[in-house]
RNA sequence: GGUGCCAUGGCCGAGUGGCUAGGCUUGGGUCUGCAAAACCUACUACAGCGGUUCGAAUCCGCUUGGCACCUCCA
């Protein structure tokens, strides 16, 4: 029996509005896509925080025992800078700019995404396709577009009708929109448009002769569109219609609408069944973006080298600051929050060091199951880490309570207890205790070090040699080891 | 202008028509040579104004403020 079969998750359904009871199209399994990243710069925190929502989402969907395949895409071609019509494909702009290859700067920032994925501990999509490794599918899928009557050619460049597409189709339906609503707030700017309504958007885009990355089509040398290698990939690997598609919030209008129409032209079914949408992380109260450098790069917030934060903080203190906000909520990037984050993850940490050396008596004088049950309840409620994570501070306190004697636990509740801590601390919001970013080695050799420091420092104390007992603590301090006098001696912190 | 979303105690951040999320900070205490850490303990908030209700911070309306999308952006 897995453990699915005995929790009903329900999600917020971005199509309606409402949370819903999750029902997989295949019982027990699940396809889910992810819009994935535009490698042509470094990834911001705020592209991280989506990829580290649909992690922690990927990651409970697998502990319940769903067998979930994770497609999360690589956009190494297709998005234009400009407008549609004078537009240029990103990835050759910042080629052109930096004389690189095309593919040597998807290669480049690929390789920061996934590194910056692994610090995270994120864990890898299942399936993580690229745009340019399907243009025969893009390709394949326009002329089935404009076969099915969706789509119309103009000078090498093919546009998706959304006119014609929303007399029978509704394009709108997930952000909300209405096509005479946008009409009529269209003012035409460009005479020159190729396009029959301003709202039509690219399937396929004309190469110019300068243009770098281009490959042949029916319709002449160019380039797939904005949104069309996601329906493409999805349908690809997961079917027409599939469970559940996520992403950032402002990809809802136009990009996901645009699947939408993509997959119901192309395919006659509706691609998704659920629609999640990530919120957005901000930075000031401002949303992050690259274009105007309100932005912060992980790599300057795990140093400190950077504008905003007093100090450095390790990936697992910046997760867990955000598995402390919902995933559909925007969260606010600030020194004061991560500050209280990373002494609130430190609380936990020291819980997590006494679970294993805790006295077991014969009875409980609490109801573990209850909590467990608790923190199953918030991950079943649209994924509420917020309240998962309040769960753990209860079970933290708890543990303190049972190493101070004031609580009791039994060896089967305690089995209970540190299964389920560990399940939803490491397994389920991906976090990593505090001394684990060191490797075994190193941490052997640490360990005899500090004790010999922890040793003469005793001896000083015990000899009332205070000055010389100060200097040791306060120099390890100043070297980001801090020493904590306890009952049964001296241990230490990183 | 259009479409959504949000306003919660010093800060961050959940949530619900009645039973005081949680974290951080701060005050008091235990421990300590002194600290730090840890632990115990205290601190009853929901933008404003109306309305519905026995009862609303929670539902409805209005006002004010903020954010996102409508153009590439997670």
């Amino acid at each position: 029996m897995e453990l699915y079969q005995s929790n009903e998750v329900k999600l917020y359904n971005s199509l309606n509005g409402q949370k819903e009871v999750f029902t997989p199209i295949t019982p027990g399994r699940i396809g889910m896509y992810v819009c994935g990243p535009t490698v042509y710069s470094n990834v911001h925190l705020g592209n991280c925080r989506t990829f580290i929502s649909f992690d922690m989402i990927f990651r409970y969907l697998k502990h319940l025992g769903y067998k979930v395949r994770y497609v999360r895409n690589i956009t190494d071609a297709g998005h234009l800078t400009d407008d549609a019509d004078q537009g240029e494909d990103k990835i050759s702009k910042k080629a052109r700019l930096e004389k690189l290859e095309p593919m040597e700067v998807v290669q480049q920032y690929t390789l920061d995404f996934h590194n910056v994925m692994r610090q995270f501990n994120a864990l890898p999509p299942s399936i993580e396709p690229t745009a340019t490794g399907h243009i025969v599918e893009q390709i394949e899928i326009i002329k089935n577009i404009i076969d099915k009557g969706h789509a119309y050619e103009r000078n090498g460049s093919v546009y998706f009708d959304v006119v014609k597409f929303n007399t029978d189709h509704r394009y709108g339906k997930l952000s909300g929109r209405n096509l005479e609503d946008m009409i009529a707030n269209t003012r035409d700017l460009n005479a020159q448009d190729e396009k029959e309504n301003a709202q039509d958007f690219a399937l396929w885009k004309k190469a110019n002769p300068d243009h770098i990355m281009r490959w042949p089509s029916p319709w002449g040398d160019g380039f797939p569109g904005w949104h069309l290698e996601c329906t493409v990939m999805s349908s690809k690997y997961l079917g027409d219609t599939f469970d559940i598609h996520g992403g950032g919030m402002d990809l809802k209008f136009p990009h996901h609408e645009c699947e939408i129409a993509q997959g119901e032209a192309a395919h006659g079914c509706s691609p998704v069944n659920y629609w999640l949408h990530a919120n957005m992380l901000t930075l000031n109260g401002k949303k992050m973006s690259k274009s105007t450098g309100n932005s912060i790069l992980p790599k300057e917030l795990f140093t400190g080298d950077n504008d905003f934060m007093e100090k450095g903080f390790s990936p697992s203190v910046v997760r867990f600051f955000m598995m402390q906000a919902h995933y559909r909520s925007v969260l606010d990037f600030s020194n004061d929050a991560i500050l209280a984050a990373e002494k609130g993850y430190n609380r936990i940490n020291e819980a997590i060091t006494l679970l294993d050396k805790l006295p077991v008596s014969q009875t409980s004088s609490f109801s573990i199951n209850e909590w467990k049950e608790k923190c199953y309840a918030a991950m079943n409620d649209d994924f509420n880490t917020p309240i998962l994570v309040a769960e753990l501070f209860e079970g933290a306190s708890l543990i303190q309570k049972i190493n101070s004697g004031s609580e009791s636990i039994n060896q089967e509740d305690l089995t209970v207890l540190q299964q389920t801590f560990r399940d939803f601390f490491y397994d389920v919001l991906g976090l990593k205790s505090s001394q684990e970013s060191l490797i075994g080695d190193e941490t052997e050799h640490l360990d005899k070090a500090m004790q010999l420091l922890i040793d003469l420092r005793a001896q000083a104390r015990a000899n009332r040699d205070f000055a010389t007992s100060d200097k040791i603590r306060d120099q390890l301090l100043e070297a980001g080891i801090q020493l904590k006098d306890g009952p049964d001696g001296t241990t230490y912190t990183l």
